[in-house]
DNA sequence: TATTGTTATACTCTATAACTATA
DNA sequence: TATAGTTATAGAGTATAACAATA
């Protein structure tokens, strides 16, 4: 295995087999929310309004299920459809103050880190942000917006 | 956001929204084995024998579904159920040659980074290399087994 | 009496296929 | 004719509860 692979196991080991999942069910059980509704919403909080299709591709799943996720977003308040102005096949899901709020409390909740983390100094710690921080950085799908759709709710004067 | 909570969240997104899921679904679709059995045989080739119990623990699902994800494996020739030789009421989950060896394939294809890793020199992926291992080093759960059933097994002459 | 694993069952999550409206 | 989203439905994934065997 070389440097690379070697590294993204260490790094997929602690991502996945940390308290992850406890976390997940922990936030289930406050929120009632299921964890394709909760990971909709933490996707849907890097975004300016996304379209049901690009919200489907970007989490990978049907866009038949999306329906339902969004459906869940909105009985909750924390979602609404908006009309897309320029192809009213299309509606947007944009994110409510109360669903920002809420996801900016999930966000915080996973990003705790495991607490083997203290095994690092200050300094290491900044070290290993500053890694990680460029392997994102590098990655288009990561930095940033995945598919901005400013555009279409600039036009929508929001 | 503290350091180790940046370096954390970073850790996540590389690992969670890089091509994971599509990597999943092919090795589904290659194996014919669901997710949580992948899991689970993944799980179970860093072991020398795991009971029932110990593994539903260590994956974090019910014990009732075990019973059924390790039919799943037996079915298929990659685990045997073996007795305890101290209580009867246990059983021990053994990994087959056939299942080890599908389970390093798997890993391995788990294992291939996102492209964004070639931002990294050697040098600095040798740093991180290092600084994750740091970590993964000071977890207990995390760092060789997760709970040792080697005597077990030394007492069965295996 | 408590614990390990299994069975039977029900519930949740997610995809497939057919449909409507718009392009 | 092709595409965005929805509906109805079926299938996979997982837990709960009751049970058998052993401790």
């Amino acid at each position: 295995m070389g440097l690379a692979e070697d590294a993204f196991d260490l790094l997929r080991r602690l991502a996945f087999e940390g308290e992850q999942a406890e976390k997940m069910a922990t936030l289930g059980a406050q929120t009632k929310l299921s964890p394709g509704v909760i990971k909709t919403l933490v996707r849907l909080a890097r975004t300016d309004g996304i379209s049901m299709g690009e919200m489907a591709r970007s989490i990978g799943c049907d866009p038949s299920y999306i329906t339902a996720l969004v459906d869940d977003l909105a009985a909750h308040g924390l979602a609404t459809r908006e009309p897309d102005p320029v192809d009213r096949r299309v509606k947007i899901v944009v994110i409510t103050e109360k669903g920002r709020s809420l996801a900016g409390e999930i966000h915080s909740v996973l990003s705790v880190p495991p607490a083997a983390f203290s095994a690092l100094s200050r300094t290491e710690l900044r070290q290993l942000r500053e890694l990680l921080d460029k392997v994102v950085a590098a990655d288009p799908a990561l930095s940033g917006e995945a598919t901005p759709r400013t555009h279409a709710l600039k036009a929508m004067g929001s």
